[in-house]
DNA sequence: GTGGTCTAGACCACT
DNA sequence: GTGGTCTAGACCACG
C-alpha cells in the first residue's frame, strides 16, 4: 500500500504522512475510508509500530484523519483548520521552495509551470475557492 | 543579511542554504560573488562558525559555491550536475509536494498557479531551456 | 577495527574514509554490512564522535555507505555515480600520479606495474567492465 | 607554463608542486633546467607569490630542484633521497590508493592495468631499476 | 584573515 | 541506542 525508501533521508514516518496525504489528494482515499492498523501497516511494511504510531499523530494533527478507541483511524475528508494568514504564507512557502529548486535545478519557469500543472491534474482540486 | 529562526524545526544550516539559494535565484548573488566569510558570517548571525561550515558544505555539494583555502567561498553561477532523469524526478517532487500541500490546505488548482506565478516573477529564470 | 596515525597528515576522517573503502573494495565489508555506530566508534578509536560524523558524510557523499536515523551506517555495494568522462579523468588521474610519483622514487615502469598487480590481487575486482 | 584550477580542494602549491614533478618525469624539464623566479610565476598565475615560495620549498625539500642564491631554481635531475623501505611504502600506498578507488569508480583489473601503461607511456623511465 | 580539522559535550529526532 | 544538529573554542593550513 505504501512505497517507503529506507534510504531516503526523508524520515520514514514523514514518506507515510506525504504518502496518505497524496491518497487523499488523488481521491484514491476519502472522507470515511479506514487507515491499516499500526500493528498491520507495521508488518506488511516491515517497520516499527512506533514509527506508524508517530505518522498517524502527525496526519491527526493536520486534521487529515481521526482516531477512534478500538476502531481505528479513519480519513476525515476536511482541509487545514489553519487561519487565513498561516495558510497563504504556508502555500507561497511552497511555491517559493519549488520555484527556487527549480531555478538551480536548470529548469525554466514553463518547465515549472508544466511541472506543477502535471501535478494539479492528478489531483482532485475542488471547482473553485481562496 | 539572513534571517534565522532558532526555533524552526528545520535546521539553522539548511535555512542558510535557502537562504543562499534564494539569494541566487534573485539575481541577489551572481557567478563570482563573495560570500561572507565562516567567522563573519557567524558572529553577525549569533551562530556557531561549525554551523556556517555546514551550510556551507552543503551549498558547495549543491555546486551552488565554490571554496577557496584562503580567500573565501564564491557563488558559481552554474545549475545542477544532476543527470537528466534524477533532475527531472527532483522538479517533479516539488512539483507535487507543491499540489498535494495546496489541496490540503484547501487552495484550488488556480490559488496555486498564481503562487506559482507570483514566486517565478521574483526569479531570474533563463529564457527556455528543457 | 581502524588503524589512525593522528600524526599524519592526512586528515583523520579521510584514513577512516580510505581505510573503509578498502575494506569494502577487498571484500572484508560487503553490500548491506553495518558500519559501527558513530559513539562506538569514537570510544573504540579514541576519537571524537564528530570525526566519525565527517567521514561517514564523505562515505555517503561517495555512495560507499548509506545511513537510516535510528538503525545505523551501511553499505550500499554499488559504485560511483560519476559520469562517464569525469569518471574516466578521476582514473586516470590516480595513474599519472603512481606513475609520477614512482619515477621521482627511482622506480622503473615494471616496479610500477609489478605494485599495481600485487595491489589489484588483494582486490575483489568484478570480472569486467568499461 | 602551469595550468593552475583555483576552484580544486586540491591547494594550489600542491598543484604547481606536481605539475613540476610531472614536467621532470616526461622529460619537459631536464637536470639543470631554470625554473621560472618566483616574482615572474606569480604574476604570471596571478598567484600569491606566497603560494610559489612554499611549492619552491616542498620540491627542494623532496630534492626535485635546488636553489641557488642570486640565480633561481634549477631541475637537479635526481630521484628520492628516501632510504628502501620507505621508498617501497611510498610506491605501494600509491598503488594501493589507485586500485580501491579504480574499484570505487567500477572499473575492472583491466581497465586500471591499461590507465597505468597509458600514464607510464608518458614518463621517461629509466630502462631498469629496482 | 581565510577555510580545514578536531575535540568536548549537549540536546533532539528517529527506529 | 541510532544518527542529526548545534554550541564552544582550539589549532593548523593556505593565500
Amino acid at each position: 500500500m505504501f512505497r517507503i525508501d529506507p534510504q531516503s533521508s526523508e524520515p520514514i514516518f514523514e514518506q507515510l504522512v506525504f504518502q496518505v496525504k497524496a491518497l487523499v489528494a488523488r481521491g484514491q482515499l476519502g472522507a470515511g475510508d479506514k487507515l491499516p492498523s499500526v500493528r498491520t501497516l507495521a508488518r506488511e511494511a516491515s517497520l516499527n509500530p512506533n514509527t506508524i504510531v508517530r505518522a498517524y499523530d502527525a496526519l491527526e494533527h493536520d486534521g487529515v484523519i481521526v482516531r477512534r478507541q478500538g476502531s481505528g483511524c479513519f480519513v476525515t475528508g476536511e482541509t487545514s483548520a489553519l487561519n487565513g494568514k498561516r495558510r497563504r504564507q504556508a502555500l507561497d512557502e511552497y511555491a517559493t521552495r519549488a520555484a527556487t529548486e527549480a531555478f538551480h535545478l536548470g529548469f525554466s519557469a514553463e518547465d515549472l509551470r508544466a511541472a506543477v500543472d502535471k501535478a494539479i491534474k492528478r489531483i482532485r482540486f475542488p471547482e473553485d475557492e481562496g
